[in-house]
DNA sequence: TGTACATCAGTGAACGCGCGTTCACTGATGTAC
DNA sequence: TGTACATCAGTGAACGCGCGTTCACTGATGTAC
């Protein structure tokens, strides 16, 4: 059974997207075609009618997903990110949070492809959290500080036991920190 | 078969050993049983008298490599500690390396039981750092703080390109960052 | 100390299962006239 | 505009494969006498 062409595109763009949710959740291994297929409406074998491969929608994905949360980031400054960012909510929604802390050390044992388009969404990332002005060196050293900083944060805390006293310590702590060095600068 | 209480005893600790490297190169899901049991040298229908599975050899493995660093980094300040985690060389031996920045995401993902061995390994290591000595509540802030910066900065880099310039930027740029807040204050 | 036997770590074949991927088929869409 | 047909996204069965786990068997070790 044919389907418009703006059906095709509509539902390649819903497999992206549930790809990007779902690899956030649980990782490029904890998610296969057939589930996903299937949450996003379709059934398995019509998959590669889009993709060429898993990992070809693995980069597709994060690139997507990279690009929604830099589009998200672009009105507000580093304050308003920094308390979103290390916020208990953006800790419990994997799903929907940032993909270099869902993704990160699934990235670094994936192909150089997808390690290219962590890359692109890092500087990307950079560069629209100032609103796309010109970034001084000193400016810059501050945003990638900054950045790894708040990372380093949420992956810690989300590796403690949901809600614990640590996790949620390891978020506070870094929060006030990172916003002090905002303001001190 | 059957073996010495000393052989099964060395048998034993060398599949935890070699389980905690691989599952730091690449993952959880990316080694299965019988790749594991053959590199330690044995065959994988033995690996259910040492184990009741792979979960609980994940929860042993990680308890493992934790006790490991928290050893390995008893006897050296922050400083030292700083200098050698964000160096090329820790970072380009995932493996060998620190398990909050090689398992974080995976631990995330998994039962709340290895998030406990995450949450007393993150404990034990924030103290050790000190040389086993009360914390203040400034110490220990200042800790949690630097150590989350440490992870930020390794997961980032490793998810980018192998050795790529950012790659390396963001190593350097935090290792002084975290460097001159310890000395700062 | 020497002998007989129970123990049990280790072996390798086999289990069911879900994975990524392929394929013949369907049938509404899009196109050519 | 209406008709005939080629296209191709979507379907669902099937592929080989590797996974975690089980099991009957082996045979040196450890133990009881």
């Amino acid at each position: 059974m044919k389907v418009t062409k703006a059906q095709v595109q509509e539902n390649r763009e819903r497999i992206v997207k549930t790809a990007s949710i779902l690899f956030r959740e649980r990782g490029y291994d904890g998610v296969g075609i057939a589930e996903l297929m299937s949450t996003a409406g379709l059934t398995h074998g019509g998959f590669y009618k889009h993709f060429k491969s898993k990992a070809d929608l693995m980069a597709e994905a994060a690139a997507f997903s990279f690009a929604k949360s830099a589009k998200e980031t672009s009105d507000i400054d580093m304050v308003a990110f920094t308390k979103q960012y290390l916020s208990r909510e953006h800790r419990d929604s994997t799903g929907n949070g940032c993909t270099m802390a869902a993704l990160c050390t699934d990235a670094g044992r994936q192909s150089e492809s997808i390690k290219e388009t962590f890359l692109t969404g890092i500087e990307n990332q950079l560069t629209t959290l100032v609103n796309g002005k010109e970034l001084t060196e000193e400016e810059r050293k501050r945003q990638i500080s900054a950045i790894a900083h708040a990372v380093g944060a949420l992956v810690l805390s989300r590796s403690c036991p949901d809600n614990s006293p640590l996790a949620n310590e390891i978020l506070d702590v870094c929060r006030e920190e990172i916003l002090a060095q905002l303001t001190e600068k």
